[in-house]
DNA sequence: CGTGAAGTTGAGTATGCTCAACGGTGGTGG
DNA sequence: CCACCACCGTTGAGCATACTCAACTTCACG
């Protein structure tokens, strides 16, 4: 169960919102670790070992989570709320390299520090672990390894994609691509893929997509008036999932 | 030591050249598996047992390794030459993903099948490892798996720093940022840092870089006179690096 | 030296960007 | 409770970067 994001900023604890981390909800503790996808595969008693390493938290929307270049000692799952990642360059243009939803891992370290920034593009709850305890784990525990590097396999295979959208798709493709995206994402919450809360802001899909909020917006319109979606700004209506999908893929005539 | 492409294009056993997998040359077995980095932390022991589940082969230049969607029952790592990971587009739109050079491992598989297909860009070498095999082998040591591990988190960090690359980048920042690329890799192999031998095609370079071959030739032609390098085709000598590097990182005021 | 592939250069164009104004919405405070 | 304000999103006009189509040059190989 997953609360949607307009839900969770609603939240009663609003009104605790000064302290750089802010309790939005206190879920049960051991319910929400289970969601997450890194002990799918774990034992009970390893199980255990993880909640003690694991400790959560909640960030506000904007906030910041790690930045990158930053020292790499913790390793996040989120658990509600959307996150995304991005790299910036000096003059401030940025890129967008995913977005995380509950079950999704962030902050995968290579050199030992990030390689990426991380905030909060909702309000959101993640758990950390921190990754000496989690290494000293994983060597006693080779099927935790074996996991997270499947999550990071995973993650890379979704780089890649990305990377074809980026570098071969027009606008309207990337537009495309990004919605049948969303609508995966609510189907594996459960939810209808074809009824979609975009809980991300206009910039943050521009990022994500190498366009401008302008051209975004645009193209959105657009696939509106050849009545393939519907609905206005975070609430979008999938009219047509089949021409969509031939519009991502590059599969279609005109 | 890694023999430049040209040296192995020119090698005598070209004549050979009807098979599928061609022996391009027959170097010590063992020397070159250990020169690929996944043995780096493996003990002298285990080492053996890895010896034992590797074959090696060559491809000739525009040889296809592996398929896109193609069951992945090996993993591949680069003796010699250079190859490239790619997807396409049903309209054959192509967008290289990666390079790979003596010591890089290719072919890192995800749920079981090959998310990009593979092809020699040159002549080339490699190992392959049966992963069946590999993963019993990982089970009994660690220790390798924690080393695929890290490979695969090293190639997710090059992953998105190419996205940023495809997204926000100029044409000239991209070019800029692939010439450093080559030279970092020279470096690497010991080489001079600073005269480049391209071993990829113009198609390659600009399918990495998400640019057509026209704005690709024409960039290369802007940085040689704007004296930032010399040399043609594929043979380039970085004249000025500071300057690239403050251009591949959109560090620069004009 | 001939041939085909690879690379370069030119002219015109289109896709997506910039700059700008306007519209909607939700949170805040009077 | 309502009005204001700030932020987010939309729409428009003009422009620039990179693309397309085309011709030409260079290079590797036979």
């Amino acid at each position: 169960m997953v609360l949607t994001v307009s839900t969770v900023a609603r939240l009663p604890a609003a009104h605790q919102r000064r302290t750089h981390e802010v309790r939005l909800q206190a879920p049960c503790r051991a319910c929400s670790i289970r969601h997450a996808a890194i002990e799918a595969d774990v034992a009970a008693e390893d199980f255990r070992h993880l909640v003690a390493i694991a400790s959560d938290f909640g960030v506000q929307k904007g906030q910041t989570i790690f930045g990158e270049g930053e020292s790499g000692d913790y390793i996040y799952s989120v658990t509600q709320g959307t996150v995304m990642s991005y790299k910036l360059m000096q003059d401030g243009r940025r890129q967008v390299t995913g977005f995380y939803f509950p079950g999704d891992f962030v902050g995968l370290v290579d050199d030992g520090t990030y390689a990426h920034s991380a905030e909060a593009a909702t309000d959101a709850r993640l758990f950390r672990y921190r990754l000496p305890e989690l290494n000293a784990l994983m060597l006693r525990h080779p099927i935790m390894e074996h996991r997270l590097a499947e999550i990071a396999r995973h993650e890379l295979v979704e780089a890649e994609e990305h990377a074809l959208l980026l570098g071969r798709k027009t606008a309207k493709e990337k537009v495309a691509t990004f919605l049948l995206r969303i609508a995966r994402q609510a189907t594996d919450r459960g939810e209808r893929p074809d009824l979609l809360t975009i809980t991300v802001s206009r910039a943050a899909i521009a990022d994500y997509l190498g366009l401008t909020i302008e051209t975004t917006s645009r193209t959105l319109a657009g696939l509106t008036k050849s009545g393939l979606i519907s609905g206005k700004a975070r609430k979008i209506k999938i009219l047509d999932e089949e021409k969509l999908r031939e519009i991502a893929e590059g599969d279609y005539v005109a």
